[in-house]
DNA sequence: ATTTTGTTGAACAATTTTGTCAAACAATTT
DNA sequence: AAATTGTTTGACAAAATTGTTCAACAAAAT
């Protein structure tokens, strides 16, 4: 069954707004002005505001497992794949900033065992696979050696924060855009370099 | 002139529900139920919500600033700072965990020029001291040659984006609460051996 | 003690936002 | 072409939320 246009229209515009534009507070008058069409249409289609979150969600999420799968099931060397997963984090987030910030606000709201991740053991499988992917460097001397956890959730956060958190970062240090847009895309190799341990050339 | 008990109330409460719980669709009603007023209160004080939503984002800029003035200005060792930075900032997100991600939603709507740092000056040359101190770090080997302000925003980036993300993180990789707690906990130790490349010891 | 000032709560009004409905319209089928 | 089905629209109703007012009350000052 394919969606109609509208349909999908409705869920881009409200994704734009939400993920790209960050603003939560966008009634559904808002998101029907935004995508050019009656607001009953929103009703028709998704019922209430809520269901239409969670519908929105759920292309998130889903959306979210799929770069996660992508990373560590891919059958590249280990450098590769920790660069691979740098760029698809920082690309990923770039076209969707508020993304995260998004599922970490409405947690509590929504119901989220009804957006369930249906890939839930694959992925899990993967991660362990990654897990174990990781000791052995480490013992190899490759990568510094840590607790796993600590070392993915390291690596997410050095790629994530600088753009869930931009808005402020870039008011604390009175940075422009079109700088701090460069910034972003030096981190890709500033990461690696210091997850590798390799020396800087500035 | 000192603020009346009952002023210094809600904006404790509306802090707590904001910054610690994170609902932002907190009513004025749901801020008075939990500080166990009567609404109308918060408009004979506030006037407006809106007004209310400022007064509570300048009190947490403030010790924003604060932090940042007391890291930065302090005449310790440079590895004091930094060990001082990472537990400021994390003992402090861990108290107000919703803070950074408040200040982020809500920057377009509200005009935070009213908001602005009183002492920005004073913490514009303590950063800058601070970045002079990295470089010379950086020429003496013990920090990683890199660009200070990538420097200063991976170590922000490792210590506030656990906290910020808990939930969203907790649900990806499955982990308990009391889990999570320590797992944050020990990423103090983790991210100075990180930032000074000292072995971790598992 | 009385006036003044500040504080509180309940009821009310205004606004905003969501949700519902029936009629008009378009597309498709018979 | 008529009937059926699906889509779109504007108007309306309901609910939720904010903002206002007034009368009662308490505390402080004269």
């Amino acid at each position: 069954m394919k969606e109609s246009a509208t349909e999908e229209l409705i869920i881009n515009t409200a994704k734009h707004i939400f993920f790209f534009k960050g603003d939560y507070h966008a009634t559904t008058q808002d998101i029907a002005d935004a995508a050019g069409i009656n607001r009953a249409l929103i009703h028709y289609y998704f019922r209430t505001r809520e269901q239409l979150m969670e519908a929105v969600l759920k292309v998130a999420m889903t959306k979210m497992n799929e770069r996660l799968y992508l990373i560590t099931q891919s059958e590249v060397s280990f450098k590769e794949k920790i660069s691979n997963l740098i760029t698809i984090i920082i690309d990923g987030m770039m076209e969707t900033p508020y993304l995260e910030n998004f599922v970490v606000n409405e947690y509590n709201r929504l119901n989220l065992t009804c957006v369930a991740n249906p890939h839930k053991e694959l992925i899990e499988n993967c991660l362990a696979g990654f897990m174990t992917e990781m000791r052995d460097e480490m013992q190899k001397g490759t990568i510094q050696t840590m607790e796993p956890l600590h070392f993915v959730i390291n690596l997410v956060s050095l790629c994530a924060y600088p753009i869930s958190m931009r808005p402020m970062i870039q008011r604390t240090f009175g940075l422009e855009d079109e700088y701090y847009q460069q910034f972003i895309q030096d981190q890709k190799k500033n990461i690696y370099k210091m997850i590798f341990r390799e020396s800087v050339v500035s």
